[in-house]
DNA sequence: GTTGAAAAGTGCTGCGA
DNA sequence: TCGCAGCACTTTTCAAC
């Protein structure tokens, strides 16, 4: 089933591990993966042109420790609408607040489920009473807070690596 | 308050637009940052190491687009553990499941809440029958699957930039 | 701490296989 | 389609301010 997807997707073994190299860094120079998957800076040259034209990747960011700036109050935010069908207005209203990170369409008991990162309680508190509770619509929220993220990673390709080998 | 945070952190207006810039994508040169910026591409080369060196910036990632590749649901799973004190235990297991992306310790009902993302729901209930549940401790799980995906950014600089500027 | 330029290394493109 | 080689650009370093 794995192999499958690689078919539809058009992309093999060394796409894979490109992807997987540069998801862990991605400064880490063509020269250097080229060396490693023993092929020319050229071809990985072109295998990322074509991976970015199929989408699969979308760009890069810096990751940066919220806490070290003094962003220290990390929350989930289970958001209760009055209809379901309000849930394009709040997500357009929830755009203009730059504390939310992510926010869902889910299912479940809660409508939207949001990740907040915020200074500190006070900071958390504003976001709940004076923005989320603002937005028309919301009718009640319930806030997990996160006192330690033990992990923070990207989806591993190992698997589908390892399916390319076999073929 | 936010101008207190920079002084402590001994960073100044530069850094955070550099971050601001690199965090929207990691692959803009130095060059064109010193140029937007109206300093030397050194100035930029140092302040990023300094950046670095305390631990502000952590690395940088490829992002891509996980349905591109076949990673078509993602779910957050609320976790009761049968005492909290089996975190640091459980932790280390989850850390083996490549598809738990994170992993926090929290408030409320739960006592850990995961985000997993995987291929389909067959596999999102591999995951969490054969997986999860396998793991000492786990009493019991709640799953939120997230239909849409809204909101996926960093936090914003914004703030503390225009804070910086009044000063 | 910043600058500007020089040296080293990398990204990109066209040609050949 | 892939690999090789050359040019342009970027990174990095360093002496001078």
């Amino acid at each position: 089933m794995i192999e499958k997807t690689l078919q539809i997707l058009q992309i093999d073994n060394i796409d894979l591990q490109i992807l997987s190299i540069l998801m862990n860094d991605a400064t880490t120079p063509y020269t250097e993966i080229a060396k490693e998957l023993v092929v020319s800076s050229g071809t990985v040259h072109v295998r990322m042109k074509k991976l970015q034209e199929l989408g699969i990747v979308t760009g890069s960011n810096l990751l940066i420790n919220p806490q070290k700036i003094g962003y220290d109050v990390c929350a989930f935010i289970g958001i209760y609408l009055q209809k379901g069908s309000e849930y394009h207005d709040a997500v357009k209203k929830m755009q203009d607040i730059p504390e939310v990170v992510e926010l869902h369409y889910t299912t479940g008991v809660y409508s939207m489920f949001a990740k907040v990162v915020c200074r500190d309680t006070n900071h958390l508190r504003a976001v709940l009473n004076e923005k989320l509770q603002a937005i028309e619509g919301i009718q009640r929220t319930e806030t997990i807070i996160s006192l330690e993220e033990s992990i923070k990673r990207q989806i591993s390709l190992e698997d589908y690596i390892e399916a390319g080998k076999k073929k």
